[in-house]
RNA sequence: GGGCACAUGGUGUAGUGGAAGCAUGGUGGCCUUCGGAGCCAUAGACCGGGGUUCGAAUCCCUGUGUGCCCA
């Protein structure tokens, strides 16, 4: 309708001797100009708008599809802006919005609506949690898991065939110390009276304690501290303090020694050497400053923990003190990285699978699963990081210092990186200098970074994927982001182009803090369950004041229970989507669970209405559709609903679930007032009845269907 | 030192160069209900300074604040 509108209007401005088009703009719902579109005159004459305004409302209101048009002037800025608004002939409209209603009606009740279809035939990989499996997936976590869940489910409904896969980081320096611990309790026959993550979360807190007492108190050994390592004592907190403070303030003696020298020096190329040397100064400082913090943190870690977990404290710091951790630790990562001794892999494998079906547990209620957990170690064994490793430091763009491998990001690389995969600056995620990045240690063994090179490249070829998805927080932008021209050099074109970092930003607790290392931490089994307790609290007051009963048979409680975890649902995953990735959030639990300010549940309580209505009233005879075509609310309505597939497909691009919250959130809100201005029983009209009623049913429909994409399961009632 | 984000009513947020929306809270209404977890009315906002443009919340530069990354 707009495009011959406009093409009608174009050539009549073409005859009154105006050659720049006009394009017409739909006039926002929220205005309360009766109108349909607008073009803006300014356009076509930025000297005299209101003038030319005026003359052309005129010519234009002759025109067959117009019935009337009028000049509209904003002059809040320098310059007014003058609109032209169009309303056009009802006989136009009418037949323009019979047709879009009963096709919209048509698109929303087809089974199948939601899918479109312009990846059919292709393979996505989804790799999202990835959270380390030594304590439980808090909230802070659960926003990647459910990020990445919905994520996935989208790329679903544009045809992907979708892998979701969980990077297990098994072989880090946390993994290490904490398998110690589990072993020394395995031991003593100790077994696990909680959910295992969670239990393994406090020996992990603990055996934390304990490594980094040991490794803060070794460095001040000869001072004549307290004999046990593993434990700071208030004297030992106070020498080592003292110890900290002298070195600051020599620190300051040295930095204002060059203070005076910068003052007095003229030469410009000293003058530099001397700033730099003031800066590194400073930074000596900060260093000594977090290190007495640090200090600090585990001297009171350690009351903390041995306070809320006292037979756990004692029997790890008995079984610690016969053996030096560090070394330890050390040990155990290096006899399980080089993979060759049954025993240490069982024992680590042992642990991480323990952890990862609590995890499974946890995760399966929120409605994720994962196709393939990939072990780290696995990356390692495989050797292909060191191939790598071999490849790349043929390149010109290495720096090689004896074994230690330095890829450098030059300007004839990223131009060629640019050209060769078609893409533009605007493009890249990082615009400005990217810093060097190192490949390998000055003993030759390969970096994190190798390792998730080769990960890289082995989820591609395993699945033939076409693209592969991260979700991976945004503080590792950069990370992420050097790994494309490693692959560019390494001749995998096609997969720096589609390999994608799906960002997000971190999740923040109101009123609580968050920390692993005091096993401090809101899981997400306490986020799922006080969400359940709150929705079974809100539906029982809802019945009461309805004057239900509560149920009493089996079949009764077992409606209860699929309703609950509806709303569950609905409340745990709505809030952490809503919002676009790149947004902080500062989840407020008495908020979100709280049924009135969260979006989740209204959306069910839309669904269950129409649903409702459809129960009563009997879809029966034929549908007239051309009596709604003035309606406001249900031109509205299909408008909106008219933009679904635009709306995936832009959430999809721009990895923005909030998109498609946003869309259907949305539509219970249309649907709602439509719902209270438009009584569908006492309608008298039987073909307006009908027609009405398909509309209900399209309604239902869409948001049961986009419900289930972003994974939240509608129920018939609420 | 370099880089990545973010900044919009009291609070949380949408916004794709074209008339600043939504939610929540505030205030005032609406239950002889196709299920009030609802609807209606009302007040209330683009971090500062430049620039590009007929027109900037949006693009560019710059400053400030917040969070983070690299060295």
């Amino acid at each position: 309708m707009k495009d011959s509108v406009q093409r009608e209007i174009n050539s009549h401005l073409e005859q009154l001797g105006i050659s720049k088009k006009i394009n017409l703009l739909p006039i926002a719902d929220h205005l309360d100009f009766e109108g349909d579109f607008c073009f803006i005159v300014n356009t076509i004459a930025p000297k005299n708008p209101k003038q030319e305004g005026e003359r052309l409302s005129k010519e234009i209101a002759a025109l067959n599809s117009i019935s009337d048009a009028s000049i509209a002037v904003n002059d809040t800025g320098k310059n007014p802006i003058v609109y032209l608004n169009l309303k056009l002939s009802d006989e136009i409209k009418k037949q323009h919005y019979t047709d879009l209603i009963k096709s919209t009606c048509d698109n929303l009740a087809d089974p199948k609506f939601g899918e479109v279809e312009d990846n059919v035939g292709k393979i996505a990989i989804v790799e999202h949690t990835s959270a380390n499996p030594i304590s439980p997936i808090h909230v802070g976590n659960l926003r990647n898991s459910i990020q990445g869940d919905t994520f996935a489910r989208m790329l679903e409904k544009t045809g992907y065939r979708v892998f979701r896969h969980y990077l297990v980081n098994d072989g880090g320096l946390q993994i290490g110390f904490t398998v110690i611990g589990y072993q020394m309790l395995k031991e003593k026959g100790v077994k696990p009276a909680i959910k295992f993550d969670r239990w393994l979360g406090q020996v992990y807190a603990i055996m934390n304690l304990f490594y980094n007492s040991q490794r803060i108190k070794t460095k001040f050994m000869d001072k004549e501290l307290d004999r046990d390592v593993y434990r700071i004592s208030s004297e030992d907190l106070e020498k080592i303090t003292e110890i900290l403070e002298s070195q600051r303030s020599q620190i300051e003696l040295e930095m204002k020694v060059i203070e005076k020298q910068i003052a007095q020096t003229k030469d410009k190329k000293s003058l530099k050497n001397l700033k730099r040397e003031l800066a590194k100064k400073k930074r000596d400082i900060t260093k000594v400053v977090e290190e007495s913090k640090e200090v600090v943190k585990y001297y009171d870690t350690s009351s903390d923990l041995s306070n809320r977990f006292p037979d756990m404290y004692h029997l790890l710091h008995e079984s610690v003190k016969n053996i030096d951790l560090l070394q330890m630790t050390a040990d155990y990562l290096y006899r399980y990285e080089k993979g060759e001794e049954k025993e240490i892999i069982d024992l680590f494998r042992e642990m991480a699978n323990w952890t990862l079906e609590s995890f499974k547990w946890t995760l399966r209620r929120y409605g994720i699963v994962f196709d393939s957990f990939d072990f780290e170690t696995d990356v390692t064994w495989s050797n292909l990081a060191e191939e790598l490793l071999v490849r790349l430091s043929d390149t010109e763009e290495c720096l090689i210092e004896g074994k230690a491998v330095r890829f450098r990001y030059e300007p004839k690389l990223m131009k060629a990186f640019m050209r060769d995969l078609g893409l533009k600056k605007s493009d890249l995620k990082i615009r400005g200098n990217i810093p060097d990045l190192q490949l390998s240690r000055s003993d030759g063994t390969s970096l994190y970074v190798m390792k998730d090179l080769a990960y890289t490249i082995q989820k591609f070829e395993r699945r033939k994927a076409d693209v592969v998805y991260n979700v991976v927080g945004e503080e590792q932008a950069l990370a992420q982001f050097q790994l494309l021209p490693l692959l560019y050099k390494l001749g995998y074109h096609d997969y720096a182009k589609n390999l994608h970092h799906y960002g997000y930003e971190k999740v923040n607790l109101v009123g609580r803090t968050m920390s692993g290392r005091l096993a401090r931490y809101v899981t997400s089994d306490q986020f799922y369950e006080e969400s359940y307790v709150r929705a079974r609290m809100a539906k029982r007051a809802s019945e009461e004041a309805r004057g239900e009963s509560s149920p009493q048979s089996d079949e009764e409680y077992l409606e209860e229970e699929k309703i609950l975890r509806a709303v569950t649902l609905a409340t745990t995953r709505f809030p952490l989507i809503e919002s676009s990735p790149n947004k902080r959030i500062h989840l407020d639990l008495d908020r979100e669970l709280d049924m009135k300010r969260n979006s989740g549940p209204f959306v069910l309580y839309a669904h269950a209405r129409a649903n409702g209505i459809l129960k009563k009233i009997q879809l029966k005879g034929k549908a007239d559709f051309s009596i709604l075509w003035n309606n406001q609310e249900v031109i509205q309505m299909v408008r909106h609903m008219a933009t679904y597939e635009e709306t995936l497909r832009r959430a999809v691009s721009e990895m923005d679930p909030s998109k498609l919250t946003d869309w259907i959130f949305k539509l219970a809100q249309l649907f709602m007032k439509f719902y209270e201005k438009n009584p569908i029983m006492k309608e008298n009209d039987k073909g307006a009845k009908q027609a009405k009623l398909h509309l209900v049913l399209a309604t239902k429909n869409a948001l049961a269907k986009t419900m289930e994409t972003i994974g939240i399961p509608v129920t018939e009632r609420i």
